[in-house]
DNA sequence: GCCAACGTTGGC
DNA sequence: GCCAACGTTGGC
C-alpha cells in the first residue's frame, strides 16, 4: 500500500490514535478493487513510501476493518472529493489498517536488486497502482531484506 | 467500441 | 523539472 510520506508516513501511523487509519484517497478502480474485494480483516500489507527522496518499504500493517465507503469522496472540502459519487452508490471504498511494525526502510533500489522480487507487481515497469498484491514468497523475501538491515 | 488527447504518477 | 508509462475522457 503506497503512501506519500509528506501526506501520511509510517511515523504518522505510529502516532495515530490506536495506530490505526482508514486508507482513504484511492481513486483508481483497479487499486480500489484490490482493496475492496481482495483484502480481509487480519490480512497484512507492506506500507510503501512513494514520491519522496527515499522511496521504499517502511513497515507492516494489518487490515483492521473491512472495506467501507471512503468518507472523503463526500466531503466537498477534501482533495479527494468526488461529486459524481453518492451515498446510495459509493464509488470509492477503503479498509482500515493498523500498525504491526515499523521496519528499517527497505529502499526501492534494494527491492529492485533482489532476484526473488523480479516479478513483484509494484516493481513492474510503469506500475502506478497504489494498492498491489504481494505473493507469499515475495513477502518472505522482503522480510529477510528488512531483517538484514537491522 | 475505437482512439487521440490529456492528466497523473512516480522515479530520477 | 523531465519524461516514460499508463489511466481516463470524450468525440465520433
Amino acid at each position: 500500500m503506497k503512501s506519500e510520506p509528506d501526506e501520511f508516513s509510517i511515523d504518522d501511523l505510529v502516532r495515530a490514535p490506536r495506530q490505526t487509519t482508514a486508507w482513504f484517497g484511492v481513486r483508481n478502480y483497479q487499486a480500489r478493487n484490490f482493496m475492496r474485494d481482495g483484502m480481509k480483516v487480519g490480512d497484512r500489507a507492506f506500507f510503501y513510501h512513494s514520491s519522496c527522496p527515499d522511496p521504499g518499504i517502511a513497515g507492516i500493517v494489518e487490515v483492521s476493518a473491512p472495506a467501507h465507503p471512503d468518507e472523503t469522496q463526500f466531503d466537498a472540502k477534501s482533495d479527494y472529493h468526488d461529486p459524481k459519487s453518492t451515498r446510495e452508490d459509493p464509488r470509492w471504498w477503503c479498509v482500515d489498517v493498523k500498525l504491526v511494525e515499523k521496519l528499517p526502510l527497505v529502499p526501492l533500489a534494494a527491492l529492485r536488486a533482489a532476484p526473488a522480487l523480479a516479478g513483484m507487481v509494484i516493481l513492474r515497469r510503469g506500475n502506478r497502482l497504489s494498492i498491489t498484491p504481494v505473493a507469499a514468497a515475495e513477502w518472505k523475501s522482503v522480510l529477510a531484506l528488512a531483517k538484514a538491515r537491522r
